[in-house]
DNA sequence: TCCGATCCGTAC
DNA sequence: GACGTACGGATCGGAA
């Protein structure tokens, strides 16, 4: 075990403790070691590896790999400690032969588990991988392959080793055969020898399926004789030698085994067929004479780095050092090159800066040098690979833009859901280690690492991409939209500071006085801003109804407030309290501050790699949640204002996500509705309780309106019941009826649970991908959420599909139309725009063509636009 | 003094 | 506990 270092072991067990840290060192493996054929039982190793290992063994884009971990174990193994001259891997094809007459018993075998599916087609590319050979014959299950392959090689006097955990196997252990066992967890071996399985069970190799056939075999679904277990069994094949002696001397034994073998006569004798393997397949392969190339290293790496077997790696490296070096593997040996120096032009490769100094990956070296020097005529356009392309300066992105590749964005879209994107962490999830960069300070050296790090990185995801089909979203939408991104960002937003500034003032004054009153009828000092000293002044001291209760106490919230607002004259000061500090500190206060120095304008980030369903974000200010429900909420937005000669045109889909509910579900209701133009929620209130629309009232559409929400939401009577108020009981009432009514949503709702749960992701329209992981939890919660979250993700993410293609339709066409109007924010179904008046009529046409046509659903897009000096007006 | 958790409220 | 997606301010309490 010379090639199982301390490095590695410890690797592995930080991987799975329990499972992998098996003390083989204590058997003896001779017979094993002297094999020099090795036959494996791949069906049997990957459902050993999958019940083996933990679940959660995954990638961090939720692939599941317990069994290909265990799997690949295995194989590591075989050549880092048996160095086998060739290795066959069987695997069962449908058993039409063996089963046909024994069906009534194999019939009930239980389904394949989802997560263990998913991973069966890995495995043959993987023994490949390794120089292995696959191998199956059409009919037949791996165990009569394998056997037969044993027998001929026995015959060729070729010394053998089975690998497999099948109690079948044992019958095939011979003077030249052994057999391979993994009794606990998957890296513990035991070897059988003729002598070995006589000791243990008191028979020889050539019992076993007589021996099978009467105590049966729960794994394999093999009946036996129902009462007589291992020990009876084991006593009665070395008393009378065979079944058939067995069942000959009935009469010589007590009356209980008697009577349960004479019940059970042909049960036990089809048990017996089962488990005796055929030797004989005409199989053209000879095994015996199989010599296995050797692995393919770069391959296993690539394995090993999608599967993030990162401690595999280290086990690889550990192989026998004349295992030639892939010409992968020895550039990443290299330390990295690299000299200051000038790009040439039309420069294409990894591009990376810190402050005024740039690092360009490209072929075996990276340049260094100042950004200031005239880079952006020099870079190839579309030829440059970065990680967040968009954070670079707005006029490079604008020349040269989109590029090659966007590790950040890439990343991104194989998994949605994560945190972060940092590039030091994906090279590490991809085990990209790059060399110490030599003779560079440390800020060069990070630099430089920087460039070279995403030039290595950006192939490596390009091809998950490809895999999971995402790269025409990729290439065709987020890649194009860092660019419109980048000049929204550049071109920002005037705000009216001085308007702002007398609203502020305005309000202050008023937030002092009412701040005064509040603590005047609390009778003591009072932070309004602590819902704990809060609580404890309305509930305790003044006695109110106390509301909902969180974690740390009573809840204040706006629902408390209201619900109390009778009782005492101080909720009404602290309910006006709370809004006006509100807008002063989250609007008004921060807002004029952020104004650039440069242009005297607001420039937000768009984050494009934030949200798990595909839509933007903003931060930094966050314009995506400026006031706009209440009059004073619209007196901040009437502070948006465009530049001088200019509009603002502000244009929104109308019921976008409630469309796409309509065409994914294909609800004609719904889509009848959308296409003649109905007020929606009115249409879903007539449905819902059987009116006439004239007749509703303001409250039923109301309810009709919350009830859409949350189909959007994935609903719950429960939170239903809360926006509403009314009892669970009535929610749920009308959740049903809701669904009676709309039957083709309920089938939508239902069909994308169940896919979701069988796939472990929900993609949108577009085929964006979302991992939910939360529908394979155990707790019935966590399930629940992954239920809304699969269903909400289709819609909110169609959304943020269609209008990202929509912004890149107006975008191309506004500069190829040579219009000064330029996009300036996004909100989710809603377009900002910024345009000299007289070219307001082109504008509006062009943005609502563009908007309507972005993707053709049934019923169609619609949306609307208004416009205005400010965008309050515009709205 | 800083940072994370919690609560709250704004948008779609 | 408790209908989806975000960002951010204020407070509070524990860690440095």
């Amino acid at each position: 075990m010379g090639a199982c270092a301390p490095t590695a072991r410890r690797r592995l067990e930080a991987m799975s403790p329990k499972d992998l840290s098996g003390a083989e060192l204590d058997l003896d493996d001779a017979p094993a070691r002297a094999s020099e054929l090795f036959l494996v039982d791949g069906n049997n190793l990957a459902y050993r590896a999958y019940y083996a290992l933990p679940e959660d063994i995954a990638t961090s884009e939720g692939f599941h790999t317990n069994a290909l971990y265990g799997f690949t174990s295995m194989l590591l193994k075989l050549l880092s400690d048996y160095k086998p001259r060739g290795v066959a891997v069987a695997w069962d094809t449908r058993p039409v032969h063996r089963v046909q007459i024994l069906e009534a018993y194999k019939a009930h075998r239980k389904p394949t588990p989802d997560l263990l599916r998913e991973q069966f087609p890995h495995f043959r590319p993987l023994v490949e991988a390794f120089g292995y050979t696959n191998i199956e014959f059409e009919g037949w299950e791996a165990d009569d392959v394998i056997a037969t392959l044993a027998t001929r090689a026995e015959q060729a006097g070729v010394q053998t080793c089975i690998v497999s955990t099948d109690r079948d196997a044992f019958q095939l252990v011979s003077e030249r055969v052994c057999l391979m066992m993994t009794p606990r967890g998957i890296s513990e071996v035991q070897v059988y020898t003729p002598a070995r399985v006589t000791a243990r069970y008191g028979i020889t190799p050539e019992q076993v399926p007589d021996f099978i056939g009467l105590k049966g075999d729960a794994s394999d679904n093999i009946p036996g004789v129902p009462g007589i277990g291992e020990k009876t069994a084991a006593e009665l094949i070395i008393r009378y030698g065979s079944l058939e002696e067995v069942l000959a001397h009935t009469a010589e034994l007590t009356p209980a085994r008697r009577r349960k073998l004479e019940e059970n006569v042909q049960q036990a004798r089809d048990s017996k067929l089962l488990a005796t393997v055929r030797r004989d397949l005409e199989i053209d392969f000879d095994a015996a004479a199989l010599v296995s190339a050797p692995p393919d290293r770069s391959r296993l790496k690539e394995f090993f780095r999608r599967y993030e077997f990162r401690s595999m790696l280290g086990r690889l490296d550990l192989l026998d050092e004349a295992l030639p070096a892939s010409e992968e593997e020895r550039t990443a040996a290299e330390p990295v090159r690299w000299r200051e120096g000038e790009l040439p032009s039309g420069a294409a490769g990894a591009l990376a800066r810190d402050g005024d100094r740039y690092a360009f990956a490209a072929g075996g070296e990276v340049l260094v040098g100042d950004w200031r020097d005239g880079l952006a005529g020099k870079l190839e356009p579309g030829g440059i690979v970065a990680h967040d392309f968009k954070a670079f300066p707005a006029k490079l992105v604008e020349c040269v833009g989109p590029a090659a590749e966007d590790t950040m964005i890439a990343a991104y879209l194989l998994d949605p859901g994560r945190s972060g994107y940092e590039l030091d962490e994906l090279a590490h999830e991809q085990a990209l280690e790059l060399e110490p960069v030599p003779a560079a300070e440390e800020e060069t050296a990070a630099l430089v690492r920087h460039a070279e790090t995403t030039r290595r990185l950006a192939p490596l995801l390009r091809e998950r991409l490809r895999e999971l089909e995402l790269e025409s979203l990729y290439r065709e939408v987020e890649l194009p939209l860092t660019v419109v991104l980048a000049a929204m960002e550049e071109a920002g937003v005037e705000i009216d500071a001085y308007r702002m500034g007398e609203i502020t003032a305005r309000l202050s004054e008023r937030t002092a006085e009412l701040e005064a009153r509040a603590q005047e009828l609390a009778g003591e000092p009072l932070a309004l801003g602590s819902p704990q000293q809060l609580g404890r002044i309305l509930f305790e001291k003044l006695g109110l109804t106390p509301g909902r209760r969180g974690k740390t106490g009573y809840s204040t919230d706006t629902r408390v407030l209201r619900a109390i607002r009778s009782e005492h004259e101080i909720v009404a000061v602290i309910e006006e309290w709370r809004e006006l500090s509100k807008l002063v500190n989250t609007y008004l206060g921060p807002l004029p501050s952020l104004i650039s120095e440069v242009d005297g304008r607001l420039h937000t980030t768009f984050n494009q790699t934030v949200a798990a369903t595909g839509r933007l974000s903003t931060s930094n200010p966050n314009l995506q949640s400026i006031p706009v429900r209440t009059e004073l909420g619209r007196e901040i937005r009437s502070a948006f204002v465009a530049e001088e000669g200019c509009l603002l045109l502000s244009a929104d889909y109308s019921q976008v996500e409630l469309r796409i509910l309509a065409h994914v579900s294909g609800e004609e209701k719904l889509i009848e509705a959308f296409e003649r133009g109905e007020d929606i929620h009115t249409r879903t209130a007539a449905e819902v309780l059987g009116k006439d629309p004239e007749t509703l009232t303001k409250e039923e559409r109301n309810r009709a309106k919350a009830v859409n929400f949350g189909i959007i939401y994935g609903i719950s009577a429960f939170g239903l019941s809360e926006q509403l108020g009314i009892p669970r009981e009535e929610a749920g009432a009308y959740i049903d009826t809701y669904l009676a009514r709309f039957p083709r949503v309920q089938e939508f709702i239902a069909l994308t649970i169940a896919e979701a749960t069988k796939k472990g992701f929900v993609t949108t329209l577009l085929g964006r991908r979302r991992m939910i992981p939360e529908l394979r939890s155990s707790n019935h919660q966590m399930r629940s959420l992954g239920e809304r979250l699969a269903v909400n993700t289709i819609m909110q993410g169609t959304a943020a599909d269609v209008i990202k293609l929509a912004m890149i339709a107006i975008h191309r066409r506004l500069n190829e139309e040579g219009l000064k109007a330029r996009l300036v924010l996004q909100i989710h179904d809603e377009l900002l725009l910024e345009l000299p008046a007289d070219e307001l009529e082109r504008c509006r046409e062009l943005v609502l063509h563009e908007m309507r046509a972005a993707y053709p659903f049934e019923p169609t897009l619609e949306a609307e636009a208004g416009v205005g000096a400010n965008w309050a007006e515009a709205k």
